[in-house]
DNA sequence: GTCTATAACCAGATAGAC
DNA sequence: GTCTATCTGGTTATAGAC
């Protein structure tokens, strides 16, 4: 569970990311930096290492990145906006408030899952970033916030979901999503999806009217 | 909220741990180590670093501890002596399984919360630890698990919890905790007690059985 | 574009004066 | 016990051959 899984036993993802990055070297430079950093951290790993993943010397590194920073920044910023999409697209997926929630959660939670190596850099390595990047970042984070906030709204709303404190039961859902990433390793014995459907559930009960029109529909 | 917290601003915790830890250079040095760890993680920080913070050269250091991953070491094993003992004591105080739930998940958040520097370093740096000292951590924290399952357990047998995945409650619940050390900083508008109060009613939500004796009640 | 070699620097840990 | 000085090894990044 949160405990049994040693940091250092991560295996590698099967699926990487980043299938659009370009030119190719700079995709296997990506990839090697994302296991990389998420296996060892952005501090303790090499540029030696992550050139040697992307068979390549470390000299090559510079030719597509300006500096071990730089190929961090990438890597979050391209992650985070993937985030971002994710849970936009479950948000506008569906309308009724309750079902539309699920899904957020759902997606939100699975996705850290099943990128859980891509997701350990972009939730654990922020403090790594140049001020500048971190502030780009960031901007694509509040987003994040912005359409979690919104979805429970919605439901509060519709006289769905209770929740008195608003911003808190946004912030306890995100965080409950994002610390997937912590504790999820490939040999985990449950899929992304079953993840997903657990949380979804959860969510959903954390927020239902105790008289409203969907307590006790779960 | 979990955006808006840029972890290179984190500052000092007003009441540092281990009070007991003797003698008092040794203590400065976990003061100062915990300090420094959780404001740059353990790979970015320097023994000189932990060394002026303590107020002694890089050589006094090994004169307390073996080598910096025994500080962290140390750290890590009585901080989770700690989180243990908190979590046990709120398992113990009451005996109805609702405010037993309560408790539990109240005492561990905002557990994280007011430690929140020692926290970070506990959850995030375990990678860091040599597989013999990790190991010896991961006896503490399956009892952490532990105590969380079982007062799920209580609540269950007694009728007034609904958790059709029992591990799957224990792990969310426990993560939702875990996970306030990262985004929780000491300039975070809610209180520890806040947090915790909001976490546990959260949680009994969560696990409230529809149709048995605690629905609605919260 | 990729390699080898190296520059310039900084880390953790130790030795020995006081 | 604490300090200063230093050893050894590893770091990021660059220069120049091919």
């Amino acid at each position: 569970m949160t405990t049994g899984s040693d940091p250092r036993a991560r295996r590698p993802a099967p699926d990487p990311l980043w299938p659009e990055l370009e030119p190719e070297p700079a995709r296997r430079l990506a990839i090697g930096a994302t296991r990389a950093f998420a296996e060892r951290g952005f501090h303790a790993t090499t540029t030696r290492d992550i050139s040697e993943r992307a068979g390549m010397s470390t000299g090559g590194l510079y030719v597509y990145f300006q500096s071990k920073e730089d190929l961090l920044f990438q890597i979050s910023l391209t992650g985070h906006r993937r985030a971002l999409a994710v849970v936009s697209a479950a948000a506008e997926s569906e309308h009724e408030p309750v079902a539309r929630l699920h899904s957020v959660v759902r997606s939100f939670a699975s996705w850290h899952a099943e990128n859980h190596q891509a997701a350990l850099v972009l939730q654990y390595e922020l403090g790594a970033l140049s001020p500048e990047h971190f502030a780009e970042v960031a901007k694509v984070r509040r987003e994040i916030d912005r359409v979690m906030r919104e979805t429970i709204r919605a439901g509060v709303d519709a006289g769905c979901f209770d929740a008195p404190d608003l911003a808190g039961a946004a912030l306890a859902l995100l965080s409950l999503c994002i610390d997937v990433a912590r504790w999820f390793t490939v040999a985990h014995r449950r899929s992304p999806e079953a993840i997903g459907e657990l949380y979804g559930d959860l969510a959903v009960r954390m927020l239902r009217a105790a008289g409203g029109p969907a307590a006790g529909a779960e």
